[in-house]
DNA sequence: CCGCGGATCAACCGTTCGGTTGATTGGGCA
DNA sequence: TGCCCAATCAACCGAACGGTTGATCCGCGG
């Protein structure tokens, strides 16, 4: 008997039905429990830890709308407690963008999956975390090898930091004085920033540090 | 027998399959055909039509990754072939914002739901689309009762639409072009725009807009 | 040690944006 | 019918932005 078992992660009880019956349709993998969030999620593994029950997978959504999200839930989970080996997370969510494969990466996640990835290769996906090993969608890989291969248009932190106060709408002026640096330096920055996503001015600058996630909104 | 004939519409395997099995435990509701995207979903309305097994619902997501999208769907499915009543269009979606519902509301979408509401809600809002009444999600009437109760910062759709264009780092010569408007026009509309959020520039706007959930942040 | 790149600043200039005033049209409502 | 408002356009002007050139300082790595 090599049942893997497997704690479902996400805000959309749709999706949890889906993986469910998804999953239920594969030999060898078991739903033993659901959450709604990350906070959620670390209740159950730590319940089902005390039951002797524990967990070999978690497959997590990476943007719960309320409650702990999955990166830091996957890092929480990934700290655990002392002397139990963590789970594996596997991270099933609907974008594939730059920051939010390097922060679940960073956090420890082992896999990264679309949403709209077939059953098989989700069930795959499964199979690979609880074995320890790495489960990346093609796409995901592919768009991690790029960036390795391309660093140039790369911001540096600091560049990052001027485009997080863009996109809360400030002037030059306003930011040069809440950095405590010239208007000028702004400007400076501001071109790097403009010449590294391939736009002109500052809304599209937002527009695209906002879709390649390199900033959160809301 | 008052079985109500749903048609699935969703880009993703994982979340047609949580709705299908969702459905599944309702009595008097039964899919009887899925599609990935608005074409396969106009495909498969006109094939079961001619197969004499019309639909009575299309529950349908907003966003789809290829294809045809939700909005553009509702609208053609609503324009209909001639003699037969179109069916009721559900949107299931993640996201509530103005403009979304607003064009959905717009294309002919006799429901907007989000896929974080419970399993009953989402069946009452089918029963009801299929009963030819509008059902809204609780977070998306209240949003819209906002917008009525409180129409002095209320954007007109003219205005979503252009902050919509805005956010996407479009110039005003752009949107001018894009809207087939004088560029002089698009000025007044950002102005009266300003003026309803309460800011000053265009990347303020956004900035208010995005948090207010008058667009999709995303 | 020297080069490279990041961060900082200055001066200049053309373009775009922001704000104002004023005007017209058409739809909805009293 | 007459009024209000959304939507459309024009002209104008000052302020802010976008782009360029050129410069200094510093830390990292070959």
């Amino acid at each position: 008997m090599t049942n893997i078992r497997v704690l479902l992660v996400d805000d959309h009880p749709v999706v949890r039905a889906g993986l469910r019956a998804m999953l239920a349709d594969f030999e060898g993998v078991q739903v033993v429990a659901e959450a709604a969030d990350g906070g959620a999620a670390l209740a159950e593994l730590s319940k089902l830890h005390t039951l002797g029950e524990p967990v070999d997978v978690v497959l997590m959504d990476l943007q719960m709308g309320s409650g702990m999200d999955g990166v830091t839930a996957t890092g929480k989970i990934k700290a655990g407690e002392a002397g139990t080996p963590p789970p594996p997370v596997l991270i099933l969510t609907t974008y594939d963008n730059d920051a939010d494969i390097l922060a679940a990466v960073e956090a420890g996640a082992s896999g990264y999956m679309l949403k709209d990835a077939p059953p098989e290769q989700i069930r795959q996906a499964v199979v690979s975390a609880a074995a320890g090993q790495t489960a990346l969608a093609p796409e995901v890989a592919a768009r991690l090898m790029g960036r390795i291969r391309n660093p140039v248009h790369a911001l540096s932190a600091r560049e990052v930091q001027l485009v997080e106060l863009l996109a809360t709408g400030m002037s030059n002026r306003a930011m040069a004085r809440e950095l405590f640096i010239s208007e000028a330096t702004v400007k400076t920055h501001l071109v790097h920033i403009y010449s590294k996503l391939g736009v002109d001015n500052r809304t599209a600058a937002i527009a695209v540090a906002t879709q390649r996630r390199i900033i959160r909104s809301q």
